[in-house]
DNA sequence: AACAGCCACAACCGCCTTAGT
DNA sequence: GACTAAGGCGGTTGTGGCTGT
């Protein structure tokens, strides 16, 4: 077998579905050391299990107020609006939906809605040059936001919304629609001013 | 009942970015 | 500024369960 790519030729990590005590043993190791050392969490879990891993298993899975399953017509709706604005950047849309992790969100996609959207592409009557390029400007908002988490209040005057209203999703309450249903419910048309930032 | 094909989901891989030195 | 290790992300794969024949 060839060396990994992450250097590790010494003795081979456990690979495979993690079993209940692994897990026990992971949350328990993160408890003690936090949710961000992954390499230390590795070390002192011994689970023999690499950063990488402990953190995936810990994100997609472990993490408290995870929700699994279940998707909801609201959230599959909102799911397909933005991976329409937002391509596949998962961790962007997942931001957007509490409790979802960007990996259920992209196995959902790729099994669910990946036939469902490309169904709608074939058919884009709604897709107008001014929503395109209004969109356009709505992912370089979000985009722009992600990178300016340490500026409050509002990065572009332009965009009538509060940025920590935007960017938090802690509450379970909150559910993070709003924001989505001001920018994407819009008709163009019927709300051209919406438009202008465009021009 | 047995088998093949399909589907859903967990986990891994590799690349890129970021932080630390 | 250069280098290295770790973290983060998206793409891909492996596998178990379900369904149809």
């Amino acid at each position: 077998m060839a060396p990994r790519k992450d250097g590790s030729t010494k003795k081979p990590m456990n690979r495979g579905a993690w079993t209940p005590v692994e897990d026990q043993k992971l949350a328990q190791c993160i408890q003690t050391h936090g949710a961000k050392k992954w390499k230390t969490v590795a070390d002192k879990s011994g689970l023999n299990r690499c950063g990488k891993s402990c953190r995936l298993r810990w994100l997609n899975y472990l993490r408290p107020n995870i929700k699994r399953g279940n998707i909801s017509d609201e959230e599959e709706d909102l799911i397909i609006r933005l991976h329409k604005l937002l391509g596949n950047r998962w961790s962007l849309i997942a931001g957007r939906l509490p409790g979802r992790t960007d990996n259920e969100i992209k196995n959902y996609w790729n099994s669910h809605l990946c036939k469902k959207a490309s169904h709608i592409e074939e058919k884009p009557e709604t897709s107008t040059t001014q929503e395109t390029i209004a969109q356009n400007n709505i992912v370089e908002d979000i985009v722009m936001l992600e990178s300016k988490d340490s500026i409050s209040g509002s990065v572009n005057s332009d965009v009538s919304f509060d940025v920590n209203e935007f960017l938090d999703f802690s509450t379970e309450g909150s559910y993070g629609f709003d924001w989505v249903n001001r920018y994407l419910e819009f008709d163009p048309i019927q709300f051209p001013e919406n438009t202008k930032r465009s021009e």
